[in-house]
DNA sequence: TTGATTTTTAAATAATTTTCAAAAATGTCG
DNA sequence: CGACATTTTTGAAAATTATTTAAAAATCAA
């Protein structure tokens, strides 16, 4: 489960962050300054940083050059429009992307996603909770909502439903979901995974559209 | 899927390069100076590196030739224009193209994975991603698009096109086509492949144009 | 043992690949 | 240039292969 450090000045912006990435199944902590995010930064590990570029005491930049010091913990900068967009863009010490304000926190999510993709590929999708429009996969409880009503999943559909999201948007060959969701390696005609797929389906209608069958090669989650 | 290391000083060129390397579907790194890259060659494997000539520290030509005593990998050199143009062209170690600044960006990727494909035959063009106008091809997700639209291949017209555009400007015989994709040794009067030529054709409409017929030998995808 | 879960099996359904034959296009040679 | 031979394209039907489904059997955990 990943832990992102929001800094900003504004508690109010900081709040809206931490309760939409909570939502999303994140752990937040807050720092209300550059100052205070180095700190913090000195003493823990955060998997990812947002942080605002204008704060009294030490600016977005100022702090980012100072963790970056020691840590290479990916960091999102935010931006008022307009505001120095020359030195975020080609920021020397590499912000791993940036969003202007105003910001719409569904936008900012989605670039939490797709850093986190991009640069931890071994803990995948480190979020605890992925909501899928009515779709709701919830990791440490295993609990998984449909439209809000709770759907009981076998362990190993939750298994492969949660395998699927994880790795959606690319062709999952059957090979590899009975390797990596069975651990079995593949012999002759199996008919388990079909039949999984099934109850996975059965059990997440109507969203069942996002599982798309790619004949002769295996399934794929929609993204 | 490759990677690229972009290295120059200016960070604008390089968000530049990497943005368009990315919706080619690269992987994209990036370093700041030659000492940078060095570091970076030293620990990681890149598939190509692009290296501006001019850069504090250490410039292009030496960080190539300390690159390259230990990696062959290959370099595709951006100079301005009428810098060093004999160094760069007759530069001993070797760099395997280079673009002159100011570079259209499209024209760069070109050159990239003209480079690749002549000296990477193995991993073939290993972009993830081929734009062919308004024909887009995901090899991860295994989805074709046209103008935008996905359209509904089947996995053998999805291997044949896929091969096609990995190998395109040069003429494919039908045998070769048919061992690639089908892994058969051709005999005899099998209509076969101008069946799913066909097919392919229909699906990517209006994009057809660049399958071209060679009588007598195959086809050949146009660059 | 009991109830739930997982795997296997077999039949039904669906989709893809191949074959075939006719039509169209291309190239050759007198 | 024009007729013939060859090759490719096309569309439809047949054959093959993969997927879905439902139900039965096996396995596992309480």
């Amino acid at each position: 489960m990943a832990k992102l450090l929001i800094v900003d000045d504004e508690p109010r912006i900081r709040d809206l962050i931490a309760k939409y990435a909570q939502y999303e199944g994140y752990e937040t902590v807050q720092a209300q300054d550059g100052v205070d995010a180095v700190q913090l930064c000195r003493k823990n590990d955060y998997d990812l940083i947002i942080m605002d570029v204008m704060m009294p005491q030490l600016n977005g930049f100022a702090a980012t050059k100072e963790i970056r010091r020691t840590k290479q913990t990916p960091i999102i900068m935010l931006s008022a429009r307009g505001e120095e967009y020359d030195r975020i863009h080609g920021f020397e010490l590499g912000v791993d992307d940036y969003v202007q304000k105003p910001f719409s926190p569904k936008e900012l999510m989605m670039r939490i996603d797709a850093v986190l993709r991009r640069l931890s590929p071994k803990v995948e999708s480190m979020k605890d909770v992925f909501h899928i429009e009515g779709l709701c996969i919830n990791c440490s409880s295993r609990i998984v909502t449909v439209d809000g009503k709770k759907v009981p999943l076998s362990p190993k559909e939750f298994e492969l439903l949660l395998y699927m999201v994880r790795h959606r948007g690319i062709a999952l060959t059957r090979d590899r979901l009975l390797d990596q969701v069975w651990g079995f390696d593949y012999f002759g005609d199996n008919r388990t995974l079909d039949t999984h797929i099934k109850l996975v389906r059965k059990h997440i209608e109507p969203y069942s559209k996002y599982i798309v069958t790619l004949r002769g090669v295996g399934y794929r989650f929609e993204e």
